[in-house]
RNA sequence: GUGAGCGUAGCUCAGUUGGUAGAGCCCCGGAUUGUGAUUCCGGUUGUCGUGGGUUCGAGUCCCAUCGUUCACCCCA
């Protein structure tokens, strides 16, 4: 036997036993955002290395080190999505969706990043994301992150979110506070550890982020950014705070809370948990008002978040919030040649007259008794036996498992009608 | 990229100062039983992650390497 190859770390499998759990989130997020006008879109696993640079930005970590870039063979430089974003506005752009119309999207897709996995943090994973485009005003801000909360509701998890919330503003106030903050950690650079030496330069607002509880100090008593924010800039934060407040949706106004990605302005939120460890945040997102332009569109407000799928697939797990499992409804056990032929037959007779029916077919050997056993596992409500042993060939068994239990035996036209009976 | 922990059966794990590879679960078959539950008997499954080294002898000690988990970092 030859060695086995085994898959791409950090790219896991998804087993049937799991299954379950993702196709609930998936379906539940369909219902949700459809019930809230949004239409699902999909673009490409792979763009052009170019519309990720220009959109994410240069100098960020995702683009600097963890994007999955190669060359395809006419020597273009290629790279699977880290985010679905960029690809959406592209798209968008590129087929005059947003040509003086509104868009409410959205998209469920595996993003890839080059990471050292852990808990939480796949170099595939599945990431929702919702998309909003040419609404410029504060309530579109305050409907995306109602909608998440109605979908935490949904899944019964709601308890176990906060919501962190800030404001960026513009550019230009975010670069005058930038100045401010710089020269503020610069007078106290010797305290500084060495990640934040080394962001100063490069991405000055994510020490505040900081985890080192070294830091703590310093950065209380850093400028806030809040303080640099215009009249426009701050009425608008102040008025999605207000219309949460309205929705009944708690909150922690967070000055510390900034995104790594480079597009966003003015509303920036993180849904955070304390039950998944260091990758608490499940869900997050923020206005990008000047993305559109950026990538060659017309100027086009638009805010929107994406959620980890996979996260939140952990965090049913450990929250026991956990949906049923689909149980099998009859389990027929063909015994036999004989018994097979007009096994296969029978099924095919109650399928047609009970669509909604869940069948399984065993054709098994072994002890009648084993083989109930394996019904049992299956949780299913009845076992059938066909077999041509002790019994005639066109008598059938039936036994309930779950409910009364009688052992009896029928014609098949009569079995037919009982189970049309059971289960109609 | 940095640090720490862990790699033994399909799963969960024992394995003593170095001396023949183990248990439970699962799976398969059977016995008992007025339930398919309980109990009992039997059976299958291993490159001990990989490659070197020390030794008469390595699952055990040393080195390297790969994988994995968690944390830093990053982010959803």
């Amino acid at each position: 036997m030859s060695k086995i190859i085994n898959a791409i770390r950090g790219m896991n499998d998804i087993l049937p036993d799991d299954i379950y759990l993702w196709q609930y989130i998936e379906t539940t997020l369909r219902e949700v955002f459809a019930s809230f006008g949004y239409r699902e879109i999909r673009f490409p696993v792979v763009e052009k290395t170019q519309l990720f640079k220009r959109s994410i930005g240069e100098v960020t970590d995702i683009v600097e080190k963890e994007m999955y870039t190669f060359e395809d063979r006419n020597g273009d430089s290629l790279t699977l999505r880290p985010e679905g974003t960029a690809g959406c506005v592209r798209a968008c752009i590129e087929n005059g969706l947003l040509y003086n119309q509104t868009q409410r999207l959205w998209y469920l897709g595996d993003m890839f990043r080059y990471e050292r996995p852990q808990k939480g943090r796949y170099r595939q994973f599945s990431q929702f994301g919702v998309e909003a485009y040419g609404f410029p005003g504060p309530d579109i801000d305050a409907e995306l992150i109602a909608m998440n909360a109605h979908f935490w509701r949904r899944l019964g998890l709601a308890e176990h979110f906060t919501l962190q919330i800030n404001s960026l503003g513009t550019s230009e106030e975010r670069k005058n506070y930038r100045q401010a903050l710089v020269s503020y950690l610069q007078t106290h650079e010797q305290a500084l550890d060495a990640d934040s030496q080394r962001r100063l330069s490069s991405n000055p607002l994510r020490i505040l982020d900081s985890k080192n509880p070294a830091m703590q100090a310093i950065i209380s008593e850093a400028p806030q950014l809040l303080d640099y924010l215009g009249e426009a800039s701050t009425q608008h934060f102040h008025q999605v705070l207000r219309y949460l407040d309205n929705a009944a949706i708690n909150y922690e106004v967070n000055p510390r809370l900034v995104r790594g990605l480079d597009y966003y302005s003015h509303t920036v939120f993180e849904w955070v948990t304390e039950r998944l460890g260091a990758q608490n945040t499940v869900s997050a997102g923020g206005r990008y008002d000047v993305l559109v332009e950026q990538l060659g569109g017309k100027p086009t407000p638009a805010m929107g978040f994406a959620l980890g799928v996979d996260r939140l697939v952990v965090l049913l797990q450990e929250c026991q919030q956990l949906p049923a499992k689909q149980t099998t409804q009859v389990y027929l056990i063909m015994m036999g040649e004989a018994a097979k032929q007009q096994g296969f037959k029978l099924a095919e007779t109650l399928r047609s007259s009970l669509p909604e029916l869940r069948l399984l077919m065993h054709c098994g050997g072994g002890s009648v008794k084993s083989q109930f056993k394996k019904a049992d596992k299956s949780e299913a409500q009845i076992a059938l036996i066909i077999g041509e042993d002790e019994a005639a060939a066109e008598q059938v068994t039936i036994k309930y498992l779950r409910e009364t239990k009688p052992q009896q035996t029928l014609a098949q036209d009569q079995l037919q009608q009982l189970l049309v009976a059971h289960f109609q």
